[in-house]
DNA sequence: AGGGTTCATGAAGGAATGATGAAGAATACT
DNA sequence: AGTATTCTTCATCATTCCTTCATGAACCCT
């Protein structure tokens, strides 16, 4: 289960990622809504934990931008203000649920258990396209409900390309995506094309029907559903 | 992503156009209302950013044209004015937000991914003519809801065509959107017209329906709605 | 109608891009 | 340390795409 979690106050967001960290979940950690939105563009989470009181871009901004994007995980609120106006306003816009600060952690993980229960039954961390299915939190991956083992760089990217079904992404995406900082903008090797032929191999797309080679782009899913 | 920034202040202009590029858009720089009107009537932008204050030709007036000349592209107007007159004739005039001087580099990102985003939701992405689709974001064409597989040249030349849709457009126009830095002004082959032969058989354009020869000019693409 | 210009078209060689197999380097596992 | 797995790099092959050119058709002007 991955978790981003939005808040400006460096020792509480810390406070915070431990607990979760603790219980087993993948936790990213940002302290604003501009970083908050570039995590949510470039990867899937279960749930996000967004404090209201944010820098330059608040709480309801990114909420509203979430959901304007069709981004529909579940959203705990937090914030300082305990009034019931901003619950309203959060509620509004779509969160899911609210906690007021102060809380306690073991209050919070409550909450965090019982949103992704909710939210557990509408299979969310599951992609789907064609024959193919993928766990995002159980990295469980099947093709024709068979199982199949994919290392790591190779489920990132099948990842990466079932988030961003029927767009053409580009290598320079993926790369950013699945290498992180430590990618090289300037290297000239073909690992990318590389690791696509052993994923097409893994899942009987001998054709690239799965994966579709977008020439002088990159590479797409298409989903026809 | 392009974007273009107009402002006669070198400086800010510089850092702008710095700061977009670390993002990864493609930018262009102008110091007045002329230069940007070139590029405008040359170029599709995603984004253009418009300094108010700006010597013979201001950002009203470049406003008031584009909009005239129908170039819808999103404005994010800039000035050192924070009054309010100001915002509501830029506003009126088709603006689509506004940033008042001194701003931060950071807040600017946070608008300018704001208006992208706002803008690629709407689906401005999509150009429409006729029968035929064009996404730029997942680079799909479509004619009479068919896809249609077209190389990247052949995209290009439809987008800029299709951009720049009721205006009559010359190769050389093409030739600089299309091959950008490394286009020949002298090469004397027909490079473009093999292009656009090729891009009208694949879009059953048999008799110039879509794609319609200005002679002595160049290309044009009309549309009728 | 004739001459000149501009555009359309088909074909072909060369350039660019992607696919593939294999081997060495790095990493994790025992 | 030794083994197994995964990652990266590289060379080569296959394919697609781009460009060029020769030729024919359409257009414009006097």
């Amino acid at each position: 289960m991955r978790i981003l979690v939005i808040d400006d106050e460096p020792e509480l967001l810390e406070q915070i990622g431990r607990a979760l960290i603790e219980q087993q979940y993948t936790v990213d950690l940002v302290t604003d809504g501009e970083k908050a939105m570039e995590r949510l563009y470039c990867d899937p989470y279960d749930l996000i934990l967004l404090d209201i009181m944010l820098p330059v871009m608040d709480g309801f901004d990114v909420l509203r931008e979430m959901r304007a994007e069709n981004i529909n995980t579940p959203v705990l609120m937090l914030t300082a203000k305990g009034d019931i106006e901003d619950r309203v306003k959060g509620l509004d816009l779509g969160a899911d649920d609210y906690l007021p600060k102060p809380f306690s952690i073991a209050e919070l993980m409550a909450r965090v258990r019982a949103l992704l229960r909710r939210n557990s039954r509408n299979g969310s961390s599951l992609l789907q396209v064609k024959n193919i299915k993928l766990n995002t939190s159980t990295r469980e991956i099947t093709v024709d409900n068979k199982p199949v083992k994919l290392t790591p760089k190779e489920f990132l990217i099948l990842e990466f390309l079932l988030y961003n079904k029927n767009r053409a992404v580009s290598r320079f995406n993926i790369a950013e995506h699945v290498w992180g900082d430590e990618f090289d903008p300037f290297t000239m090797s073909n690992n990318i094309d590389v690791h696509v032929k052993n994923l097409r191999r893994k899942t009987n797309d001998i054709e690239g029907k799965l994966v579709t080679t977008v020439r002088g782009v990159g590479y797409m899913v298409i989903d026809e559903s």
